[in-house]
DNA sequence: GCTTATCTACGATTCTGCTCGTACATTTGT
DNA sequence: ACAAATGTACGAGCAGAATCGTAGATAAGC
């Protein structure tokens, strides 16, 4: 029972039917086609795969078919990180962390929220 | 000019290199052959490809080679944490950083650090 | 009803990263 | 001096991912 994470494009088509919901294949196609040059039976063909590997799920609808993710965005973004964390920052979060803080602009709210965690991690652990 | 960032197994030479500083072929393959199973031409011909890109720099010593990094740490990190936050969380930095503080254990001491670098962000942006 | 458009299914191709084998040169050891 | 070991260079194979083209079914439009 292989379980590799989902690739670069399949993620492309999981962030969309994370954010928006259930869509056809034209709906992916339409809006992965502004950003790239590409071509409708790729975005098919990927999300036929998609479906044999059980990440997503998908109705008749009419001619078509509609799709669902079918795998949870959270721990699918854990396992991702989990993989780019050992290899490129040899699976030190903090360094990660210290890094991103470092280099992404983040607003006040942002700032705030992340003290509230560290305050909550500071008390849970012993 | 072309300017992917390195590969995993490209950035698992370059990880032994920036903490160990220079190395042969022979070292590297000692190294990485204790985690996984290679064969010794692999990691010459991984090499030698990162030589061909610029990744690392050579100098004859005897009848080898001595390899050393030809790229920073730091930016190279910067680059694939560009990459991998674009593709999987959407560029959101502050959605991967409470996501990795969630789920991995991070010391009182580390976490001591990131307070402070997050008091500093605060008082630097307006 | 018949043409056109839309969708599916699926094979073929291409690309890239990773791997290894072979051929050859050079050094080391006896 | 010669065999064994170690290094380099480089081509070839392989697997996974991404791409596209073609054929056939189904629905829509005139």
């Amino acid at each position: 029972m292989e379980n590799t994470p989902p690739t670069a494009s399949e993620l492309a088509v999981l962030n969309l039917l994370w954010d928006r919901g259930p869509l056809t294949v034209r709906a992916v196609y339409d809006e992965l086609a502004q950003d790239k040059d590409i071509v409708y039976t790729t975005v098919l063909k990927t999300m036929q795969v998609m479906y044999e590997r059980g990440f997503v799920s998908r109705e008749r609808m009419g001619r078509g078919h509609i799709y669902s993710a079918a795998i949870e965005r959270e721990s699918t973004q854990d396992k991702l990180l989990d993989g780019f964390l050992g290899k490129t920052f040899g699976g030190s979060a903090q360094r990660l962390v210290m890094r991103a803080l470092g280099n992404y602009r983040t607003s006040k709210d942002e700032l705030q929220e992340l003290k509230e965690l560290i305050e909550r991690l500071e008390n849970e652990e012993q």
